[in-house]
RNA sequence: GGGCCUAUAGCUCAGCAUGGAUAGAGUGUUGGACUUCUAAUCCAAUGGCCAAGGGAUCGAAGCCCUUUGGGCCCA
């Protein structure tokens, strides 16, 4: 029991109340109160403030002084304010026995929202020829995130990564190793994914430029690679893998795993698309044209005003969003599973397994990867193409909303940041552009913090041995970046500023992290463990109460954060039980404070809050080291 | 030309879904707190006609309409 318990108790009895008034079908609220407005809130007298024909403030009174007829045992006395909302004063005492000791189980914050249900989270899915830029990291840490939370309230998710491998920016390595002389090994010390995305693609992308009849043999390399049995094709398959490899390392870096990879070149060999393609048809959902100017197409009527879509051209050629709409059917379980399954090379670190699809049918080793509902992270620059699929999903699959497009905006460069890369935008932020080279790589941005944060550690921990100032400086670098992709809202554009990157004062997860070591510390040294079998009336002070009911707040925060597919509603979560904890810290005292039962009670609450802030952190894939 | 997103403090952003009390953080600037459980911290001051205009409402930063600036997508 939680917070939650209390905003129970006085609904129900806020109910009673109602129903002797013969009201009903009033939706009002009742929510943890603003400070200094008690513990809970209600605006309940204003919405009935009509239908009574007197104003909220006298209803509030009215309602305050029923509410006493009411058994209490969380409430302490009810109250009405002058300006009509009803608050609430809470029993601490017990309160606070409620959720200390609630939050000790390893269930806390779990909420049941997918009710086991299975449910698909795709992510990052980053065309195979290059190294992931910070825009991508947005991609991938929203995805991780967001299956974290899913899985905390009882979803059984599934995270797909997406391999592109059959398009054309792979083509363009092809081109690159094939016809432009570029070696097949990087030069020492870089790894395979840089090498491709800074000199290969780039390099090559500058040579049509120049030379605009390279185009025909870009355009036999896509051919040879959708055909998928040429040689072209298997020595793309080959590079593709190294590049993937090369960026599954920086994702588990990061501490991203992943449960299935699908590779595109599979679903387009599969037959999936004429499978789906006679369904559109069945179901009248795409129509021939047979005049205007796209005679001879299959299309997607638009509606209103959009243009209609083409599906296939009047050549018989299938579009690229041919290939979105079975692997999305595909995803929700819609057909029948043409692929096989096997381990992937590399173990991930986690020692999760790591599954990928294979037409080989050789070892059957049939899984299920799909899920009841769909979520797809893809920046909304895609919304146009996506909204096509939700559309046309929504038609195929009898569950509301079972296909989810979950964008987010793009992620920037500030003028400086973007100079430093040889580009002057004049004042302005820049788009990123792998073909241009203008992007700044996740691994040197990594990099960069990791280097900052080891100094940061051994100028405060002189005598710390290397290899924990090293595994304190990956928590806090790993974290930084995390919580930087996440902390706003999916909408806003990120703009990205190498200097502004680097700062871990303030609203940044060092703020959070450093707040977890305090605690962690206040617990060592104390040299016991905690009892939860303490004074919870000892529990005087404002600064402890607000840490409390903080913590009671976690499961609500969840509940938020996964109807809403919000990671950032847990960010902030995390920053205000630390700025709580802060507080506390600056005006209680714990250890030596020659009251035993004090210190006992007081103690119970920092591991409480350690632990709580441990579930919340994990829930955006960010450690807290004991010590920083 | 059509579509999507966005505008809140000098700067970066919460709050908007579900309208109600005093619009909050961080950062910046200024001042203060380390013989103390770690100052990657805390406290205080400073700073806002919530882009503009209209509408519905007893009540709007939030809902509806229009306009403008910025970003993206499509043609």
């Amino acid at each position: 029991m939680t917070f939650k318990s209390i905003l129970d108790e006085i609904e129900n009895n806020l109910n009673k109340i109602l129903a002797d008034l013969s009201i009903s079908d009033v939706k009002y609220s009742v929510e943890p109160a603003n400070p200094g407005f008690g513990d809970v809130s209600s605006n309940v007298s204003f919405l009935l403030a009509k239908q009574l024909k007197k104003n909220p403030k006298d209803i509030a009174v009215m309602l305050s002084e029923k509410y006493l007829n009411c058994t209490s045992t969380l409430v302490l006395k009810s109250e009405a304010h002058p300006s009509g909302y009803l608050n609430f004063f809470a029993n601490w005492e017990k309160l606070s026995q409620l959720i200390l000791s609630e939050s000790y189980l390893e269930t806390f914050g779990d909420v049941d929202i997918g009710n086991n249900s299975s449910i698909v989270v795709e992510h990052t899915s980053v065309n195979p020829n290059k190294a992931l830029h910070i825009g991508h990291i947005r991609n991938i840490i929203i995805g991780d995130s967001v299956s974290k939370i899913l899985k905390k309230a009882n979803y059984k998710v599934n995270v797909l990564n997406y391999i592109d491998d059959s398009g054309l920016q792979v083509a363009d390595i092809i081109v690159g190793f094939k016809h432009f002389g570029f070696d097949q090994e990087p030069p020492k010390g870089k790894k395979f994914d840089h090498y491709c995305g800074d000199d290969v693609y780039v390099k090559t992308t500058e040579k049509y430029e120049s030379n605009p009849s390279l185009e025909d043999i870009r355009k036999n390399i896509l051919k040879e690679l959708e055909d998928g049995y040429s040689e072209i094709a298997k020595f793309a398959d080959k590079i593709t893998r190294r590049v993937l490899a090369s960026q599954l390392e920086t994702c588990w870096n990061l501490g991203v795993f992943y449960d299935c990879l699908n590779f595109e070149s599979q679903i387009i060999r599969s037959g999936l698309w004429s499978k789906i393609f006679e369904k559109l048809k069945e179901m009248n959902l795409i129509e021939f044209e047979n005049d205007g100017k796209n005679a001879g197409c299959w299309v997607i009527r638009g509606e209103g005003k959009e243009e209609d879509k083409v599906i296939v051209r009047s050549n018989g050629t299938a579009t690229y969003i041919a290939k979105d709409i079975p692997y999305a059917a595909w995803k929700l379980g819609l057909l029948e599973d043409p692929f096989n399954y096997e381990k992937y090379d590399k173990d991930q670190p986690n020692s999760q397994i790591l599954w990928q699809t294979t037409l080989n049918q050789d070892n059957p080793n049939p899984h299920d990867f799909t899920g009841d509902k769909v979520v797809t992270v893809i920046d909304s620059r895609q919304a146009r193409l996506q909204k096509i699929i939700t559309t046309l999903m929504a038609k195929f699959k009898s569950v509301p909303d079972a296909y989810v497009h979950l964008g987010y905006e793009s992620v920037t460069l500030s003028p400086d940041t973007a100079k430093t890369l040889g580009l002057d935008t004049d004042g302005k932020q820049a788009q990123m552009s792998g073909r241009k080279g203008v992007y700044v790589n996740a691994d040197s941005v990594y990099d960069l913090l990791k280097e900052k944060t080891s100094d940061e550690t051994q100028k405060r921990h002189p005598e710390m041995d290397s290899s924990e100032i090293e595994k304190i400086a990956h928590y806090v670098s790993v974290g930084t970046l995390r919580y930087e992709m996440i902390k706003q809202d999916l909408d806003k554009i990120i703009t990205f500023d190498f200097t502004k990157s680097l700062s871990l004062e303030g609203d940044t997860a060092s703020y959070i992290q450093y707040t977890h070591a305090r605690a962690s510390r206040i617990l060592e040294k104390s040299n016991r463990i905690p009892s939860i079998d303490v004074d919870y009336s000892l529990f005087k002070e404002e600064s402890e109460t607000d840490l409390i009911k903080n913590i009671g707040l976690f499961n609500l925060q969840v509940r938020d954060a996964a109807n809403n597919l919000s990671p950032k509603v847990i960010a902030r979560y995390c920053h205000d039980l630390a700025v709580s904890f802060n507080s506390f810290y600056e005006h209680a005292k714990v250890l030596d404070i020659g009251d035993i039962p004090l210190e006992n009670a007081r103690l119970c609450l920092v591991h409480s809050f350690k632990i709580t802030l441990e579930k919340a952190l994990d829930l955006l894939g960010i450690k807290a080291p004991d010590r920083m």
